[in-house]
DNA sequence: AACCAGGTTATAA
DNA sequence: TTATAACCTGGT
C-alpha cells in the first residue's frame, strides 16, 4: 500500500518537480509524478494537502522520501520570513508551496555540470542517456528505469562514448569530475560541518563546476542554504527589481544577495527563480 | 542562416 | 581584477 503523508502545507509538487533543482521528474497524463532517487523509483500524487507515494521499494522508503521532499520543515515560517522583504511577496506568492530537495550530491553535481549553457530539454535528455548507458535497471511496475550510474562507472568511460549522451564539451568534465570524485580526492559526501566558503572552493575546483554550478550543488544536496546561485533568470530579476534594469556584475550581485538575505538566500532564490521563469512576461509588461 | 540557452574555462587587457 | 571568445547540441 502506498504512503501517505496528510496535512503537508505549503507544498507544490509541480513547483519542485519543474522549478529547476531536479532534472529526473516526469510528469504521466493522470498527474503523477515518476522520478528515479537513489536506487529506487517513486511516484508522487499531490491533492491538496495529500500526498501519496509508492515506491519500487515500498513502504520502506517512507523516512527516506520524507526527508528527500524536506517534509518537516516549515516552509509557512520561512515563506513568512521571505515575504517582509515586501518586494518578494508576488515572488513568494506565486511560487508558493516550493520546496528544496535533499538530492544525492555526487548526482547534482554531474546533472548541473550538465546544466550549464545548455537546454532544459537537452539536459534531461542527456541525464536519462547516461542512466540508461550506465545506471542500474530499476523494475517498477512492469516498467524498466534506470538509477543514476556510480562515479566508478563514469571514471573510465572513454570521452567519444560519453558524447554519445549528447552531453558534448561536457563530457571531459564529467569523466574528470568522476576520476577526482570516485578517488577519495575530493569528498563530496564527507563535506558535513565544513562552512560553505570552505566547501564552494573545494567544489569549483571539480572541472565543470565554477560559482554557480558550486550554489547549486550545495544547495540542492547538501542543505546549505545560504547558497545562492545566479543563473540568467537571476540575473534578470535581480537587476529588475533592486537595480532598475541596469546590468550589473554576478559578483556585485552575489554580494549584495549575501549582505541581504544571509541565512535565508538559498530559499528566496527560489522563489525568485520560479517568478523569474514563470512570470517574466507580466513582469516586463507591468512596468 | 545566424543566434541563443539553468556557465565554465582559457586568454588578454 | 574584470572583460571576451569558444564551446556541444538542438531549436527557431
Amino acid at each position: 500500500m502506498p504512503i501517505v503523508l496528510n496535512g503537508v502545507y505549503p507544498f507544490n509538487f509541480d513547483l519542485i518537480a519543474n522549478g529547476g533543482q531536479a532534472f529526473r521528474w516526469n510528469r504521466q497524463a493522470d498527474g503523477k509524478y515518476t522520478g528515479v532517487v537513489k536506487k529506487s523509483v517513486f511516484e508522487i500524487y499531490q491533492s491538496g494537502d495529500v500526498i501519496t507515494i509508492e515506491s519500487s521499494g515500498g513502504d520502506k522508503e517512507e523516512a527516506f522520501i520524507k526527508d528527500y521532499l524536506d517534509i518537516p520543515r516549515d516552509y509557512n515560517q520561512i515563506e513568512h520570513e521571505i515575504k517582509k522583504f515586501k518586494e518578494l511577496v508576488p515572488a513568494v506568492s506565486l511560487s508558493s508551496g516550493y520546496r528544496i530537495l535533499f538530492q544525492d550530491p555526487w548526482e547534482t553535481t554531474i546533472s548541473f555540470i550538465i546544466s550549464a549553457n545548455n537546454h532544459i530539454q537537452n539536459i534531461k535528455r542527456t541525464i536519462e542517456n547516461i542512466c540508461m548507458k550506465y545506471g542500474e535497471p530499476i523494475d517498477f511496475k512492469g516498467k524498466i528505469y534506470y538509477a543514476f550510474p556510480s562515479p566508478e562507472s563514469l571514471a573510465d568511460v572513454s570521452e567519444d562514448e560519453l558524447r554519445l549522451t549528447k552531453c558534448g564539451y561536457r563530457a571531459k568534465y564529467i569523466i574528470e569530475t568522476a576520476k577526482i570524485i570516485s578517488s577519495g580526492k575530493v569528498d563530496i559526501y564527507n563535506f558535513n560541518n565544513i562552512s560553505t566558503e570552505e566547501m564552494r572552493k573545494k567544489l569549483v575546483t571539480l572541472p565543470g563546476v565554477g560559482r554557480k554550478v558550486a550554489d547549486c550543488i550545495m544547495l540542492y544536496s547538501m542543505r546549505k542554504f545560504d547558497a545562492f546561485p545566479i543563473d540568467v533568470w537571476m540575473q534578470r530579476i535581480l537587476e529588475h527589481i533592486y537595480f532598475n534594469d541596469r546590468q550589473v556584475s554576478l559578483t556585485k550581485l552575489q554580494k549584495f544577495a549575501e549582505e541581504r538575505f544571509g541565512e535565508i538566500a538559498g530559499f528566496v532564490q527560489q522563489y525568485l527563480f520560479c517568478y523569474a521563469r514563470n512570470c517574466w512576461q507580466d513582469i516586463v509588461t507591468e512596468r
